[in-house]
DNA sequence: TTATTACGATACTTCAGGTATCGATACTAG
DNA sequence: CTAGTATCGATACCTGAAGTATCGTAATAA
């Protein structure tokens, strides 16, 4: 296992760096058993490592998810030479991540969960939307509200054909809601 | 309590009708705990029925959920002098149905639960939305992928919304929803 | 060498969905 | 009025999963 080396290293053994183990062997749990079934133990044991050793660095499995989901994502491409282009490669973008492999179940799953649980709910929203809101704010020039509104129906309603139907969006339907938000961005 | 009378009874004692009773203390108990803690047991509580009594009912917590949604949400309001006034009259009326106290968290909840389980995904689907579908390709005159394209922008948008901030959607941004729909719609 | 901290392993607690059992009850049929 | 049948409430139980606690061992700094 190789170690974190840190300029001031504290004392005692130092911590494993496991994250990109465990993010990849929890995205692969997720995607083979689904999220129900992507227990804290499976995850563990996939990415060979204890279960004490996950809940030492996430306080819990939405909290993990999360910070894998954050892992997963990365910055979000906010390029184009309009503001059009600019919300259009936004959304195919975030379109073909929910697609892939893990992912939108996770995404699903996690989103799910934080529904009835406030705690992860404002780490979601803090860890996750919150960074590309404001992203978004600055690229387009947009009122926050509006921001958030378009938000809400870009992830819901890829969300939502990932939770009825099991399966992502497919391109003509991602080309459908590009246009309908186009059309109201314009 | 009152009695099932059915034409031909068949022999045994007749099941309690205790159905309105429990669809109102399931969403009674959704409102005030929320969906996670609103447990088959307590609900039975409120409802003043024994847990199996429910189970013999309903085989899931789930089909409980989807049968409760299916009686609170009733036949859609398709109406209106034209396409446009059809649609924007059916996406208010879902709007102000999630809005209503414990149907918003019941149904985030019930859709969480479905997407990793299939057998719930496909009741779901069946009792709650193909329903909606068909009298919607009915009323539109819209090919069943669009009017499925349709369902997902406005249920995953406003169930989204729900998710993230605890709340329903405002009137504005309800507006702003059917603005953005009709424009496509066109 | 010692103090410190993380590690894996394992047992445990709690909670919720769902099942099984049982005596009591409300009917129908004769 | 009696026998048969199916439901009722109550209760105990099983299973699975999140999260906690403990403990001996390993890795590092001083």
């Amino acid at each position: 296992m190789d170690r974190a080396t840190t300029p001031t290293r504290p004392a005692g053994r130092p911590r494993s760096s496991v994250d990109a183990t465990v993010f990849a062997a929890t995205l692969d749990t997720v995607h083979q058993l689904g999220y129900a079934h992507a227990t804290v133990d499976r995850i563990a044991a996939a990415a060979g490592v204890a279960k004490t050793t996950i809940y030492r660095r996430w306080p819990s499995k939405g909290a993990l998810i999360t910070a894998c989901l954050v892992d997963a994502f990365g910055p979000a491409p906010l390029t184009g030479a309009s503001r059009e282009e600019i919300m259009s490669t936004a959304i195919r973008w975030i379109a073909a991540k929910i697609g892939e492999p893990g992912i939108g179940a996770a995404f699903a799953g996690v989103f799910t969960d934080a529904v009835n649980d406030p705690a992860l709910r404002q780490l979601l929203s803090a860890q996750l939307q919150d960074p590309y809101q404001l992203a978004l704010q600055e690229a387009l020039g947009e009122p926050e509200k509006r921001v958030l509104f378009f938000i809400d129906v870009v992830v819901g309603t890829l969300l939502h054909r990932m939770g009825m139907t099991g399966e992502p969006m497919d391109d003509a339907d991602v080309d459908a809601l590009v246009e309908m938000v186009l059309l109201t961005l314009r």
